[in-house]
DNA sequence: AGTGCGGCCTGTCCGC
DNA sequence: TGCGGACAGGCCGCAC
């Protein structure tokens, strides 16, 4: 499923072939998303030039001059750049095509991702607006965090995946950067120091800059196959390794369900 | 206001 | 081998 680091490095991976293009044609083969698409988008967006590819969150943006297309994967959506020689498989269900030719294709099996429209300014928008600070920006610290955890009851692990508190830590990294830091993910947020904070705020860049580093190479050929699931599999330290050994002290990782989520930790080094 | 949970959806895996 | 059911997960929107 696409963290923050695979959406990111799909933005880079459309943005040469999109950047100051003219939208052209947009095909909706499927409307019903997470939230229907709008419409109107054709209408909105055809004819209108590409300015920029940005993100914000897991949120794709295709700015125009008139408002936003906004993206969002899910948990299973992927985008590829092709041409329309290539048939649209069974969960392409939107086809944005540019001025030279190329086309942008959303698929997504499972239907949780979106693609919305935004007016200007996309930071107004409902789904936007709220969002906490994105992680690898100079103003997430460990003041921050610490400053927004006090008094709070909720475990660690659901505040670090509360997007607004801070964007981009699913459940993935939420294991991953709690073991790093080596926090307890049962812990209650309100109850912990600033300097743990300062470990896991580390954790969450360093974490997330390795592996938008592993999916920039894993996805360079984005145009052809495009991510497969699993591919930051050789690097996770206690995502999915119940039963195996702790790399740090050879403990057995413990697995078990926390706001119906998986959570990954050792006992031994996470307190 | 903070917290927890239901729901959306389908591919994959497991056990029978 | 085929089939059914459990499970996985991002994250909004609601209920408490």
């Amino acid at each position: 499923m696409p963290e923050l680091p695979e959406v990111e490095t799909s933005r880079r991976g459309i943005e040469p072939h999109l950047l100051n293009k003219k939208i052209k044609c947009i095909t909706i083969r499927q409307h019903k998303l997470r939230w229907p698409i709008p419409k109107n988008l054709p209408q909105l967006a055809i004819n209108k030039t590409v300015r920029a590819v940005s993100r914000r969150a897991k949120y794709i943006y295709l700015e125009l001059d008139n408002g936003t297309i906004i993206i969002h994967l899910g948990m299973s959506g992927s985008l590829r750049i092709c041409t329309d020689k290539t048939l649209p498989e069974k969960h392409d269900h939107v086809d944005i095509q540019v001025s030279n030719g190329k086309i942008l294709r959303l698929r997504d099996p499972r239907k949780f991702g979106c693609v919305l429209w935004a007016d200007n300014p996309v930071s107004e928008h409902k789904l936007i607006k709220l969002l906490g600070p994105e992680p690898l920006d100079d103003s997430f610290t460990a003041n921050y965090l610490h400053d927004k955890a006090k008094k709070r009851q909720c475990s660690i692990k659901s505040f670090i995946m509360n997007s607004h508190i801070v964007v981009g830590v699913g459940n993935i990294y939420a294991s991953e950067t709690l073991f790093r830091a080596g926090i307890n993910p049962k812990r209650k947020a309100g109850n912990i120091s600033l300097s743990r904070f300062e470990k896991l705020v580390s954790a969450i860049k360093l974490t997330l800059n390795l592996a938008i580093k592993e999916g920039g190479t894993t996805l360079r050929d984005f145009t052809g196959i495009s991510g497969q699931p699993g591919y930051f599999a050789q690097k996770l330290l206690v995502y999915g390794r119940k039963g195996e050994t702790c790399t740090q002290c050879g403990e057995h990782i413990k697995q078990f369900t926390q706001q119906a989520r998986s959570t990954f930790y050792c006992t031994a080094c996470q307190r």
